[in-house]
DNA sequence: CATGAATGAGTATTCATTCAT
DNA sequence: CATGAATGAATACTCATTCAT
């Protein structure tokens, strides 16, 4: 039977619907409730496919965890790049590199405890190690030299500093939420620790 | 024969110990491959009691789980507390409070690991938050205090700021492990933060 | 290798079959060894079933036997209905509603002793009461009615007392089984009392 | 050491207290609550006696109830017996025994009602059926012995149907308790059974 | 490609009974 | 005589994964 290309991709295109169907059903539940408590047959259900199915396209359970981890961290790896790029002004980069993490979190809560989540649990480290590691590096590397021409005498500690604060803060919100006002906390971070050591020329 | 039932404190002394003997077991196990991947027998066989016995003294896994985190939340505000009452200058009790922070992660990493997981469980969470919220509060109270001592301009602020930090660099040390040298990092932060902004008089 | 996914009507056959065969092998186990001493295992076991399959179509051993009993419930309404609708004497379709419910217990003593039973288990009671409930009003509406038209004096009254001797004649044969004669009992209930007080025009 | 005669008495005495207590409590919560969700624990806990108090007493949880059905079972026995011997006529002694099965039920649903439900319990009768068994020929021959005397045709079919009607309306009424009038029932069986069959001389 | 019925290993929990004191 | 800490066999239930269609 002859088989257009045009049908290919339609399938092809149904491929990448269903799985991010259940790639985006699995991030809702696991941030919800937990990667325990969320049973395969809610991620289909939600996603509004078969069991079955979610098998063709994932290894299991902990597999369609990691994926979705990683795409997560890519893609917050990528809006920092993107930052770098477009933004010339070394000062005006960290500014909105600040202003991009925090935001992030804020627009979703869960996506980010789920990650967050993870960094505690020493099975689930093992498999995303090198992942958050390339990650650190690059993250490390770009800001350390954003610190670099900024003038900072110890650009890496100054970066690790600055990416423990931040990690605080979310930490912060992400446990006490409502309880927590994380916008004025980045205010805080920038007016008293950015401006005061990097003050705009 | 005649045999004389236990005295009360002889059955007193039996319950801790076996109460102990649990709780110490679980925290290891807990700390070790997570609360899900932990089973009841394993503590059980572990702590040299039978698996009824762990019932005698708590409701259920999930019960030792929140027994044992209390306990040790309290064991933390306490060493808190008393270094504030032993130390009469603030910014010592600054650097004391910071050191001792630092310490109590890296005498014990796991525990620290596993009461810090939890709060991104919301099952647990709801639990334990009054505790937690209690503890932030006093925590923030005691800081604070220390930071108006100091001269700070807003030291609710600034107390928010450190415990940011020190969530942070605690965060990147429980993640990275070997590669995150916590010991440098405290140093960095008290040369770069504390020392720069409270100089020593 | 095209498969195509069973069809809504060989997946509903299935699953009817599935039940069909737990719901019977209960109904069995439970009524010769008691409810407590049935374990899911045996059930499943017996069915031809796996013990997780169970638990796909009931929510549990006690939902399981709620269903078994309210079905058999429905099954001796629906009974005793048909009687009255296809009977048009009044006299016939008491000899006959006493006659069918001696042969529904002698037809299947471990079912009867089964339902009965529960009548004394307050936890179950409890679920099962508005069902019970609603059965007897049921019987009791078309019973007195026959009463009635058989020109008793108080037909509601003699139909609880009716309703006393055939429950007490039972509960008889239940306890003391082949030192029972049911049968006889039956013969003496309709002469002694039913044609003495009703006889036949 | 010598031991005096009054000691040994009070010993006696305080063990017939212990016996008693235990007997009460496990009375009480096996009818609240039937005999499965009865733990030994309870029954000592409510009788306030250790758990191993009661292991010298009884054989166990089993022994416990055997021993209280069976004392039941000869009070009841003993009740008939005392009713026969002091009233001297037949029809006023029918109505004694009919009025004593109704207030021995009302006076204490509970105690009935875990009597009748082990009824239907095939494990539990094979140890109370010899004890049944005895009660019921027992029953037999005082009733049915008043009923010859009384001029019935066949005396013991006529036991067989009252017993039948006692039993069936005391299962009426523990069934639906507050809803069905058993005082009602009973005058009604009196007057249009017993009184109409054997009209006062 | 897709379905969902079926599986069964894995686990928390209960509670009658024992026994050292 | 009396205690209650300790035991461990017994069991209900969950859920990731498979596979016939």
């Amino acid at each position: 039977m002859f088989m257009s290309p045009r049908t290919r991709d339609q399938n092809e295109e149904m491929r990448q619907r269903s799985r991010e169907a259940i790639k985006e059903a699995a991030l809702e539940l696991f941030a919800r409730q937990g990667y325990t408590h969320t049973t395969v047959s809610q991620i289909a259900t939600r996603a509004g496919v078969s069991k079955g199915l979610l098998y063709n396209y994932f290894d299991g359970k902990e597999d369609l965890l990691y994926q979705i981890i990683e795409e997560q961290i890519e893609l917050a790896e990528n809006m920092m790049e993107q930052t770098v790029r477009e933004i010339p002004d070394p000062l005006r980069q960290l500014e909105t590199m600040i202003e991009g993490a925090i935001q992030f979190v804020l627009r979703d809560l869960d996506q980010w405890r789920l990650i967050t989540s993870l960094a505690f649990q020493p099975e689930v480290t093992d498999r995303l190690r090198p992942l958050l590691r390339r990650n650190q590096e690059n993250t490390l590397a770009i800001t350390s030299e954003i610190f670099r021409k900024l003038g900072a005498e110890d650009p890496l500690k100054e970066t690790y500093l600055l990416g423990a604060m931040l990690d605080g803060i979310v930490l912060g919100y992400v446990v006490l939420q409502e309880d927590y006002d994380l916008e004025e906390m980045k205010d805080y971070l920038l007016r008293r620790y950015i401006h005061q050591n990097y003050p705009r020329t």
